[in-house]
RNA sequence: GGGUUCGUAGCUCAGAUGGUUAGAGCGCAACAUUGACAUUGUUGAGGUCACAGGUUCGAGUCCUGUCGGACCCACCA
């Protein structure tokens, strides 16, 4: 720091700083000996696909707050960092990339591109690590993983194979939501829905009128349902009816089922399991058989459309359909048709064969742990949420027809294939003696015949891999560093991903170590732009991090994101707000040059009188203030409040020690006062370090320099945090 | 359909457990400042606390309803 620069220059300092933490341990939870208690957090591992958005900066700003707290009041910090493969959204983002080259996915061959994609993710994860540190994240970077290193994956096959064991995993034939365009099948969660408008169509059958928007799957129907309660059809229900339609003359059930609405079209259901999930559970229900007529690649099997795509089937069924006099009215209506989280293809329904986890007993486990109180969430009211979600869960897909990514440890003696034959019947046949093997190591023969065996092409959901993150960071559940810091403190991340991520870790967990893996959750809320929209690519209004830093300094934008903002609320993210925050870096940085200005050219004497005379004068001035202050501070960092506690250090920091109090201090110039100021002054320096580390680091170096601070620390994060006296 | 959340000065937001003239920053206006800081200080203007009822001696704060914005979950044949 040089006095003579009036105002503060984050550009001069920062990277400095930064290669000086760097320069020793400071940020492995070995560099202080003798510490007892852990402080842990297993930090979200970002997608190793692009560049880190103001949403990760968040997250790390926080997670960066409670490691820097905790080391000042003596405990043992560990952040774990880490880069996710993040096999869809990678996969997806790799192929688009390939595209812009010329380059198809599938013209490069699955291994090919796996290398490639490789490459690809680790130059975006090296490019990230750079990204956090810039934002000064004290994490311990010797201990990085990457979700895709050998020991995870071994952690995550050992999962895979004892779940298997346990019957937690099982292979089935069930209705999935299948992406045509990503070639895989999708766990509900990872689609969504948009609003469209689309054609109903009224189509006769038999005696009675349906309604749908898929008159292409009406090949495919194997009953007709209506609502029990529905006076209009009841007579009708246990009976068969005789059809006319494509493919000729039909004879379908009517069954009941409470899953038909009795206002929306004639209140007459068309049961097609094979290619809509309520009509699959409908037709288990009733034992109905299922019929498929849409392949794979969301083209038709069916004998006259086979190859056409939906759309195309859909409009030559119209048609026929018209031809046969069967369609008595064709409505517009809005409704929400799911599509691809990812690519925003429409999702199609389809039956095949996929692994499964069994979630129910995993989720009742879950959910117990959060009524036992075993952790919480902040803020609390996101706790009714999880609980909602678990109750309702459905087994958990796991298989996806993708590339990039874990591939499922199971080996078929000599092979499987899948076959759909002319009824539309999906069959699954293991060739060789039929054994399938689930094995954490590569196999080549089948243990049970001694044939070859080939591995599933599938490889595992992401998430699968990411629930299990708390303790496969560590490298699995034998590590020394699980047995010293599982479970962890806290789970930092945000509001967006409590399902996906937070709620499975949870099962996984109690699963696999039989503890909830951290005791706290801190779900953070949104940066949004300046209008209040959620900042997106697609948008172009996305605010790059980087750019912030080098305008503003890194402080000024740790403050942007935290100050004032409260848990799970959305925040606006703008220009003005971090410049003003940049200004209240500036006059930290301006107090503090005239503190020292005061105590600079003084001699040794002075200053060792400093030094030992580091308390309140006897009639201070801050005393009161003082002491509340410290105590409104460490009250909220217990309590998790970090955006009313970066608020009210400003506030402080700002209206009372620099307007009221410096001023107030000009008057007198003894060294007693000058003591004061100092101790005053390193007071407010550790207790806004957490949350502005670098400006804060600077002053402290050179307080330190100056002779005039008793600690022996290099480095203000060991310093002890204020206490009130 | 179920749920959550927000609506306080032009803008961004504070306003535990209901209690005197409703606060801060930015912006605006005026003034000041050669002695830490114009990335500054002081002062000021600016608010029917979305609306309507209710509980209370007293409501921005609690209850009910209405309107408006955001979000989540479920359904959408």
């Amino acid at each position: 720091m040089d006095t003579k620069d009036t105002s503060y220059n984050p550009q001069k300092y920062e990277s400095e700083i930064l290669k000086f933490w760097e320069s020793k341990p400071y940020f492995k939870p070995e560099y202080k000996k003798g510490r007892k208690k852990t402080f842990t957090i297993t930090l979200p591992p970002p997608n190793a696909n692009a560049n880190l958005h103001v949403g990760h900066m968040t997250g790390y700003t926080y997670q960066d707050i409670m490691g820097r707290y905790h080391r000042m009041i003596g405990d043992r910090v560990l952040l774990i960092p880490g880069k996710d493969h993040a096999s869809i959204q990678t996969e997806v983002v790799f192929e688009k990339f390939l595209e812009k080259q010329g380059i198809k996915k599938r013209e490069l061959g699955r291994e090919e591109f796996y290398k490639r994609c490789l490459e690809f993710t680790i130059n975006n994860a090296n490019n990230a690590r750079e990204q956090e540190k810039s934002i000064g994240l004290s994490a311990d970077f010797s201990r990085e993983k990457f979700t895709l290193d050998t020991d995870l994956t071994q952690t995550v096959y050992d999962t895979f194979k004892e779940m298997y064991e346990d019957n937690l995993i099982y292979r089935g034939k069930r209705i999935i939501n299948y992406c045509p365009r990503c070639h895989t099948a999708l766990a509900d969660i990872d689609t969504e829905y948009k609003e469209e408008i689309s054609s109903l169509y009224y189509i006769k059958y038999g005696e009675l009128v349906i309604a749908t928007t898929r008159p292409e799957t009406v090949m495919a129907d194997v009953a007709i349902a209506v609502n029990p309660k529905d006076k209009r059809y009841k007579h009708l229900i246990g009976k068969t009816i005789e059809i006319e339609s494509i493919g000729g003359r039909k004879l379908l059930p009517v069954v009941a089922s409470t899953k038909v609405d009795v206002k929306f079209g004639t209140g007459v259901l068309k049961v097609t399991p094979g290619h809509s999930k309520d009509d699959f559970e409908i037709a288990m229900e009733n034992n109905l058989p299922i019929i498929s007529i849409i392949d794979n690649n969301g083209r038709m099997t069916y004998e006259k459309y086979k190859g056409m795509k939906v759309k195309e089937a859909r409009e030559a069924t119209v048609k026929d359909l018209q031809a046969l006099g069967l369609i008595t009215k064709i409505e517009e209506i809005v409704h929400n048709t799911q599509i691809c989280e990812r690519c925003n293809s429409i999702i199609e329904p389809l039956i095949s064969y996929q692994w499964f986890i069994k979630t129910q007993d995993l989720a009742r486990k879950a959910i117990e742990a959060l009524e036992q109180e075993k952790f919480s969430i902040h803020p609390k009211r996101q706790e009714k949420n999880y609980i909602r979600w678990l109750e309702n869960l459905e087994d958990w897909c796991i298989s996806r027809q993708l590339w990039w990514g874990q591939p499922i440890p199971v080996y078929y003696c000599e092979g499987k294939v899948t076959e759909i034959n002319k009824n539309g019947d999906i069959t699954e046949k293991v060739l060789g003696c039929g054994e399938i093997t689930v094995s954490t190591v590569k196999i080549t023969k089948c243990p049970k015949c001694g044939r070859k065996v080939v591995q599933d092409t599938d490889i595992l959901d992401t998430w699968f891999s990411s629930s299990q993150w708390p303790y496969s960071c560590m490298g699995g559940i034998q590590s020394k560093d699980f047995k010293e810091f599982y479970p962890t403190n806290v789970m930092e991340t945000g509001r967006d991903i409590l399902f996906f991520w937070v709620a499975r870790m949870v099962m996984m967990g109690i699963y696999k170590t039989g503890k909830v893996p951290f005791h706290d959750v801190y779900l953070h809320g949104l940066a949004l732009d300046r209008e209040g929209k959620k900042q997106s690519k697609s948008k172009g209004n996305g605010i790059d991090p980087q750019e912030i830093i080098s305008k503003y300094g890194t402080d000024a934008l740790r403050l942007s994101l935290i100050s004032g903002n409260a848990p799970d609320q959305d925040f606006k993210l703008f220009d003005e707000k971090v410049r003003g925050f940049r200004n209240f870096i500036n006059k930290v940085y301006n107090s503090s040059r005239y503190i020292i200005l005061q105590i600079e050219n003084l001699d040794e004497k002075d200053k060792k009188y400093i030094r030992e005379n580091l308390k309140f004068t006897k009639e201070s001035l801050i005393k009161s203030k003082m002491n509340k202050h410290i105590e409104d501070i460490s009250k909220k960092m217990k309590l998790f409040e970090f955006g009313k506690a970066a608020f009210n250090i400003e506030q402080f920091y700002h209206h009372y020690y620099c307007d009221i109090y410096i001023e107030k201090t000009k008057g007198i110039s003894n060294l007693e006062i000058k003591a004061e100021l100092v101790f005053t002054l390193y007071q407010n320096l550790k207790l806004m370090h957490p949350f502005i580390p670098f400006i804060t680091e600077l002053i402290y170096r050179k307080l330190n320099g100056l002779n005039v601070l008793e600690t022996q620390e290099e480095v203000l994060m060991y310093c002890e945090y204020p206490i009130i006296t």
